[in-house]
DNA sequence: CGAGCCATTGACCTAAGTCAAAATAAGTGG
DNA sequence: CCACTTATTTTGACTTAGGTCAATGGCTCG
């Protein structure tokens, strides 16, 4: 009936897109593997592509495969608000919403595999495994965007970022991109309206931690951790 | 194998604790009705008693069926947040982590149906159907966390207060309690560390609401919305 | 080489937090 | 049931963190 758990092994790379689908320690059998692949397609977006559209009808979900992906909503009166990145392994569109909720858009070229919602909806009851690692993955956004929403309600500006570097560098470490060295595949302004700040305030911010000694800024887009715990502390304090 | 949707009839009520599983407009078959109910406990928690603290192990998932909740987290220097309130109809517990994330507390005297997370998972993979409903109301839970975090980031007091107190009119609506009177569970305190704000600040906006003539203030427990129009324009704008 | 974009820095200002006190409301015990 | 105590809310005066506005500097790309 339900493949059992001694029939899964560990799960292989998606044929078409060669990343570990929905997560990284997600296990899932043969046939479920299978399954999936068969229902997704490869698709290259170029930097500033804009993948989906707020308010259009939701018709797929993505695991991003290279480069990266900011999810952007924006209100009536122009304010803008980065519900948040993804990045090489990460799960997009995971909504309860008929429609979409929010603007995807390419941060550099970026490679992802698509999946149809029905599609998705009909092997997810074919295979409850399947669905429930669905189910999982959905808890784990949920506990992030707890921690998130503590971090904007209740850090000031440089607890802000310094959560939002370790995490970014928590997040390329899971995705095998180790070392100290982070990346930072958006500008200033996506940050600040990541953190429900102002690009003046980011950059000021970015500079007040580089001359405590806690991070180098040896390029725009890219930040080295100099002092780990330091940024921890802060960002607990 | 799977239930059909043909074999499933609208959700009865749970015979502990009389009320509809999940969501309201959830579609159960008797069966499943049957498995949910046999895994269910009821309790009743005294105002203010402590359900679950955050930081022990997760044993349980919850649906209020009276009363309310408050879902609380404290950082290690006492910062204080209200990741949200749990009403009559909602369910508690999604997540993917071991151990609890918030301390959950009662506000008044709250009754609620209780499952062990082990008996929910056995459920789920025992029952796509329910499983599948799981996943959507997660779903559901991650955009109106999405939401939340539009308020948190963008939005002045005044307009965050709006925004609150629309949303609570209307998920008392859809528990069936019409009307443009809303009931506040929670103290000042409460309302401040769900929105990042100060008391101060809460009553403040509380009584400029009142003055512009969008509120009542009948009593510290209950807000009558005068101009809904008013107030949904001042949450978007 | 030049134009445009983005990041950084500085000066200033305002919205919301802090501190303190008064007014209500909610308990408590006689 | 009422007086008294304690907690919560509201209001006011003041302070400051972070936003706004404006200018400068540094890349990137044609």
């Amino acid at each position: 009936m339900n493949p059992p758990p001694e029939d899964a092994g560990p799960m292989g790379p998606c044929l078409h897109c060669q990343v570990r689908h929905l997560a990284v320690c997600s296990v899932l059998s043969r046939e479920e593997m299978r399954a999936l692949d068969s229902a997704a397609a490869l698709q290259v977006l170029a930097p500033g592509a804009v993948l989906v559209r707020q308010g259009e009808p939701r018709r797929h979900v993505y695991t991003v495969t290279r480069g990266a992906l900011r999810l952007v909503r924006l209100s009536a009166d122009g304010r803008r608000q980065v519900a948040g990145f993804a990045l090489p392994g990460d799960f997009v569109g995971l909504s309860g919403a008929e429609l979409n909720q929010h603007d995807i858009e390419a941060l550099g070229e970026t490679e992802l595999c698509r999946f149809g919602v029905d599609a998705m909806q009909r092997l997810g009851t074919q295979y409850p495994h399947l669905q429930g690692k669905l189910l999982e993955r959905a808890c784990t956004e949920l506990d992030s965007a707890h921690e998130r929403m503590m971090a904007l309600a209740r850090m000031n500006p440089t607890e802000r970022l310094a959560d939002f570097l370790l995490t970014l560098a928590e997040r390329q470490a899971r995705a095998g991109i180790a070392g100290p060295s982070i990346d930072l595949p958006m500008p200033r302004a996506d940050i600040a309206d990541h953190l429900g700040l102002t690009v003046e305030t980011v950059s000021r911010c970015l500079t007040a931690l580089r001359n405590r000694g806690l991070i180098a800024l040896p390029g725009t887009y890219r930040v080295d951790i100099l002092d780990l715990r330091g940024l921890e502390t802060l960002k607990a304090a």
